[in-house]
DNA sequence: TTTTATTTGAAATGATCGTTTCAAAATTAA
DNA sequence: TTAATTTTGAAACGATCATTTCAAATAAAA
């Protein structure tokens, strides 16, 4: 029987992930994915077909990879007005992680490949749909109890959430004091309440 | 004496700048703007240096014929809270212009390259001081006519309202049905009455 | 140990990248 | 016409691009 795998495919992900996420599609040559990953040209190749391929998979693994985060910090919260507000400080910490932030990788692919590459489009519209159907889910439990107002229904208001993250995530790029993203982000809540 | 430069510099610049605003900095080749301008390859050497500095003339360019649009409709507005509602008008304006919807260059710029290029950097900070800046007048000024609520002040406004600005085109790009956005539009001016 | 399949190394593929070069053509004032 | 200078054309630069190739090394089951 064969050889098997031996590299460590999620550790591989993760890596070439930070390296898209830092530089681009565009600007991350498949040396650079080399040199991040220690592996052999041929071995990425025989994975993952090609750099299109595996830029996609590193999408799918980010948006998974922060989903899971997110639902694992809404079920500590007590409310849907706070489940709001800690997606926003969830955004704040990342940002404040790094000397420089990066912003979203999939807002970045947006900007980047959005309406040029077909495949990349539909991965962000399923994202989008996703996303807005969980704040449309917040938005209306928050209502239900009387946290967030009516002037706007659930839909509106998480177009405007989403909206909204997608600017956060922007102005996170160039702007680092915490204290002015913190008061985007009680800004945006005033909004609901 | 010499012949002198015969070719429109503003055309060639504003043919350069629908390029980097469709492709980016990184997808756009030197062969694509050869096309684009049917210029000769040197004289493109000749007049702009090189890639880099071509392309900051482009978002230079880009940015001042944004204000101009902008301050010409801008005297055209009875109030304050107008012409920040003007602001996303024109926007979806543009939005709507084209079947797919390019987004802004100057924030695509800045999930591309900010960080990695620190003259890019510099000219996105100044920008968006500009910016910031016009916000606060404005905020400021429609607070003094109350027709802005003070639960926040004209600063903080014009924060929250230029992380909105900047959501608003990503959102534009994946999102084209005018009355969504139209929608966010007034959840964001709701904020502010 | 032999068989089977995978990983690896390293080189090569042809295309394209941004940029340079330079002589020829074009243009205009003297 | 002559002199000055720019535009043009076309080729070439070396570097790098994504991807392929294939024999050698490796590893695990038979």
């Amino acid at each position: 029987m064969p050889k098997v795998e031996t590299f460590d495919k999620d550790l591989i992900i993760a890596q070439v992930t930070e390296v898209f996420h830092d530089k681009g599609f565009n600007a991350t040559s498949m040396q650079d994915i080399v040199d991040a990953t220690g592996l052999n040209r041929s071995s990425i190749y025989n994975s993952f077909e090609n750099k299109h391929n595996l830029f996609l998979e590193c999408l799918k693994n980010y948006k998974s990879k922060c989903n899971t985060i997110l639902s694992e910090k809404l079920n500590q919260t007590k409310n849907a007005l706070e489940s709001i507000g800690l997606i926003f400080d969830i955004y704040i910490a990342e940002m404040s992680k790094e000397e420089q932030d990066k912003g979203c990788l999939l807002v970045n692919c947006a900007s980047e490949m959005a309406n040029h590459d077909i495949s990349i489009t539909n991965f962000l519209q399923k994202n989008q749909n996703d996303m807005l159907s969980l704040l449309e889910g917040l938005v209306k439990k928050g209502q239900e109890n009387n946290l967030i107002n009516t002037k706007r229904d659930a839909t509106n208001y998480a177009l405007y959430l989403y909206s909204n993250m997608q600017g956060f995530r922007m102005t996170g790029i160039l702007i680092s004091d915490t204290s002015k993203l913190e008061s985007i982000k009680n800004t945006i809540i005033q909004t609901l309440q």
